[in-house]
Formats: C-alpha cells, sequence, structure tokens
DNA sequence: ACCGAAGTTGTATCAC
DNA sequence: GTGATACAACTTCGGT
C-alpha cells in the first residue's frame, strides 16, 4: 500500500462517483456563500461597521428566531394535548 | 427585558440593518445547501452506500486539493526566494 | 461587581476545584511549549530562515501526515466492508 | 510537477530540517497535552460536572489572571514614573 | 500599530 | 445521550 492516491480514484464504480461529486459541488457551493458572507462583513467594515458586533446581532437576532419557532413548537404541543384531552 | 424581539427592530440606523439581512440571507441560503448536501447522503445511503465511507473519501479528496494548493503556495515561496537571493 | 476575583474562590465545592486547577497547570504547560515553538523559529530566523516558509513546510507536513491517517482509515473501512459481505 | 510528494523530502538542506524536526517534536507536546485537558474535562463530566460550565470557569479565571497581571504593570509604571519625577 | 491570514478553541449539529 | 464531525469565533503571528 504505497500508492494512496489510487483509493481516491477508485470510487467510479456504480453511482458513488455521481454521488460524490454532487456533494463537491454542493460543498463548493456552500463555500462560494461562506466567502460572501465574509466579503459583506469586510464591505461593511469598509464603512465602519464593527465586524465583531455585527456578528453578535446576527447571533442574537438568530437566537430570536430559534427562541420564536420553539416556542410555537410548544403552543403547537399544548394545543396538540388539549384537543386530545 | 422580556422583549428581546425588540433588539432587532433597533438595527435599522445607517445601512447597518441592510448589511444585516444581506448576511441572513445568504447564512439561509448556505444553511438550504447544507440541507441539499445531508439529503444526498440520505439519497446514498437509500441506494446501499455507506455515508461514513462517503464522508471519507470526499475528506481525502479535499485535503488532496488541499494539499496541492499549499504545494503551490509553497513553490511561490521558493521561487520569491530565488528572485531575492 | 468590581471584584471578579470573588469567582474563582466560590468553586472549591467537591472536586470541581481540583479539576479546574489540573487543567489550568496543563494549560500552563500548553502555553510554555507554544513559547519553545515561538524561540525556534525566532532562532531559525537569526540564521537566515523564513518563518513564512517554515510554518507552510510543517503545514505541508502535518497534512501528508493527517492524510496518511485517514487513508488507513478508510482502508479499514473498505475492510471491514468486504468482511461484512 | 506532477510530484508534490517530493517537496516535503527536499528540505533537508542545511539545519532547515533540524530546526522542523524540533518544532514537529514540539507540536506533538503540545498536541498530547491539549488531549490530556480534554481527558480532564471527559473525567470531571464523568463525576457530574457540565464541561461548558467548567471552561467558563476557567476562562474567567484567565481573564483575572491577565487583569491583574497588567494592574501590576501599571502600577510599576506608575511607580517608575514617580521615582524618576 | 494595524491588517490580513493562520491556527486554535469552543460550540452546535448529527448520526448512532 | 454520547461521540464524532463541522461550523463559527477568537487569538496569535508575521508583514506592512
Amino acid at each position: 500500500m504505497n500508492k494512496p492516491e489510487r483509493i481516491s480514484a477508485d470510487v467510479d464504480s456504480g453511482h458513488l462517483r455521481a454521488f460524490i461529486e454532487r456533494i463537491e459541488r454542493l460543498e463548493e457551493e456552500k463555500r462560494a456563500i461562506a466567502d460572501d458572507i465574509k466579503e459583506v462583513y469586510a464591505e461593511a467594515k469598509g464603512t465602519g461597521y464593527d465586524a465583531k458586533v455585527m456578528r453578535k446581532i446576527v447571533s442574537i437576532r438568530r437566537m430570536d428566531r430559534q427562541k420564536r419557532i420553539e416556542e410555537e413548537e410548544i403552543l403547537s404541543l399544548y394545543l396538540e394535548a388539549l384537543g386530545e384531552a
């Protein structure tokens, strides 16, 4: 086993290769979007905003959203429970 | 302070709000793609492939790519160094 | 609350304090080694080597090692799969 | 340039190789200590403590220490200034 | 002293 | 729920 680079070349059997390539394409898209996000932070920084503060804001808003969703889920459970009781 | 939703309402000064919303939209896209990736793994699993093995393959191929990039970078550094000598 | 040192005095209940102190001792050792590494880079720089290039080399060699490990792992996965077939 | 693995093999000129190996040895030690730290967290978790909380405690104590050091430095500067005045 | 990049650490997500 | 993986944040470092 002195030629480990062969391994990655051997995955084209069946549909495996196609799956792998679909995943890799999607991962590249994901990476591109992550880069876009970085660019927006950089642009914002260029106009005088603090990236760290912005990240905090985004994170808080994300938590708010998450919290709201969870509260709605709890409410649904309650309503369900009442309907079943 | 039981109404954290207020926080998000207070960021619309200047262009900040616009930056935040662009970021949030991008993050949502990113999340959507991550979900797509998960779906592909699930589909592959459905046709008999092992997700763990697939992740390993993707990871190795990613490292191959990364390694190639790093080697190109160090080659540049070497050439640079020679130019300065 | 201008005396945050009080906080650290209040954690000695149970074995917690002992765990914390073990961690802190280890972290200090780690920091010492990080300093040693810096010194080696400085010394190498003093004899004419470029730190950036050295870091790249170290990084590539680290990836080589990592890649080998991953390849061994995937080989194990393959052998496992064959055993199950 | 189809044999990039040669690059890492070419670093043994001069003392470079020795420097690289010293760094790698130190980095391995560092990694070993990091693993020890993880183990302590795991052990603490096993006896019922929450790792996240512990990390917070360690972090706060680290900041306290840092703060104390800075305050001592400021004090030194003051004393120096007074001596010189 | 700052800036960008790299590395490290901490957190969250996910599959089992 | 636990361990592994991946993502995000912070710190550090070298260069300018």
